[in-house]
DNA sequence: CGCACGTTTGACGAAAGTCAAAACTGGTGG
DNA sequence: CCACCAGTTTTGACTTTCGTCAAACGTGCG
């Protein structure tokens, strides 16, 4: 109990889905296997078809994860961030990976062998339990993104991704730095950079300012019922989600 | 060896990924736990937000999973049909459902309750890593639909989805009748009926011609050339790519 | 025959993509 | 201190596609 972790590595495992309720001498095996890679800004950590070896844990920074083709068409564009985990779900189907990840800032990632994950799931149903819920998440994740690309509007897109990165603040409203460039964030959310750009101004009206790269949000629950009135996302299910549902009758069209 | 099964269902276990690889105890445990339920053409299986209880797999028919607001707006509309499974995900993410299911056809689905899963994955390490592959499958399988919603022009989307309706099949071209509506095919694509309609038509210059409800490819190779070059996933990561890549030496813009 | 259902078609408008030029940013070096 | 540069973003002009609404069409069935 007194041991508090030799390591600022050991520490960061506590807070870490992979290695949630794992027993200390788990987490301490598979952490021998496992090491921290610095990466810089922009940088590949792999491409699609390259065999899936490794899972990745990201430690700090921002990771894109991305499909391209030869004419650099994008697409399922997903960001992720510390805490997030990504080249699992490729370990165990088919094992190359569907996707192509680089980092868009300076990164520190947590990678481990692919082996070590098969040979401990054996005997841990702790560790199997851990990768069966980070892939659920994984799931939803992308449901969840799913909806915001559905959503028609550019602007409300845009609402939407600024409600899911200010989700974790308290208060009104907020003034933020987006974490990566307006053109990552564009093809995020599957729209060229160009409408991004008109689209944002087009939040003004909504309390959205933007100006020397930060972009202010007046009211969070303003932008919320603008945005978030036509998700299908359950209301208690994104993050995002910043106004209480009002409940009006339900009038059924006829 | 000659005990051939006395059951249907011990049968259709062979099959199904679920029970892939399971000792035969292991499955008899399973599917004594489960039961097959049938159910009429759109019927509502479970809407998002009711707990997750179960585990379905498709035994026959096809199922639509889709998220919906209160204005009827659909998205992340998946079709699924024999083998497949679903509510998995959310029986390991916060226990309640995230999106709505409903069958298009008649079906019949195999329903595990959820605690047994829980239960028997303690145990065995062989059952995890079953859920873990269908996970890890599942989210391939929305990368690849997510791909598909990416193209641009309506025309290629539905090329999309007829060639990956007919992986399955050998030859030039095949004659099919789509498994479902036109209007759910659309939904699936993310577009409106009416687009569907008119995009389908513009196939006719593909060898895509429709007539009394059936549709027919004339050559697999010349829609596949159309759609799947501007495709983002690896050419053998899907099923439905039907021409061979031309290497053409990588002509860098500066 | 007429009804219910799904599909197609037409006319229109709004929104987003495209291309390209201009404007802004931060950093470097004379 | 200012000029310059590369990278990023904004703006403008134009085109295309798609959504929308609504009416017409087709099919199967009682």
């Amino acid at each position: 109990m007194t041991d508090t972790g030799n390591d600022a590595v050991v520490d960061l495992s506590m807070i870490l889905p992979f290695f949630k309720a794992l027993p200390r001498e788990e987490t301490a095996i598979l952490l021998s296997a496992g090491k921290i890679v610095s990466y810089k800004k922009r940088a590949t950590i792999f491409m699609q078809g390259d065999p899936a070896t490794r899972l990745f844990i990201i430690i700090s920074g921002w990771v894109k994860v991305h499909n391209i083709n030869d004419n650099a068409l994008e697409s399922n564009v997903r960001l992720l961030t510390r805490g997030d985990t990504f080249g699992i779900d490729s370990i165990f189907e088919g094992s190359r990976h569907l996707f192509s990840a680089e980092t868009v800032n300076e990164c520190k990632l947590l990678e481990m062998p692919a082996e070590i994950l098969r040979e401990r799931m054996k005997t841990s149903a702790d560790l199997a339990m851990n990768i069966i819920s980070i892939l659920s998440h994984k799931v939803k994740d992308m449901q969840i993104a799913n909806a915001c690309t559905a959503l028609k509007h550019a602007p409300r897109r845009i609402a939407c991704l600024l409600l899911r990165l200010t989700s974790w603040t308290s208060g009104r409203g907020v003034t933020l730095k987006l974490p990566y460039e307006k053109s990552v964030a564009a093809a995020q959310l599957g729209m060229d950079q160009a409408t991004f750009s008109r689209a944002l101004t087009r939040l003004e009206i909504f309390g959205v300012t933007s100006s020397n790269g930060e972009i202010s949000i007046k009211d969070f629950e303003k932008l919320s019922e603008h945005c978030c009135s036509l998700c299908s996302i359950s209301e208690d299910q994104c993050m995002g989600r910043r106004h209480k549902l009002i409940k009006t009758p339900v009038v059924k069209k006829i």
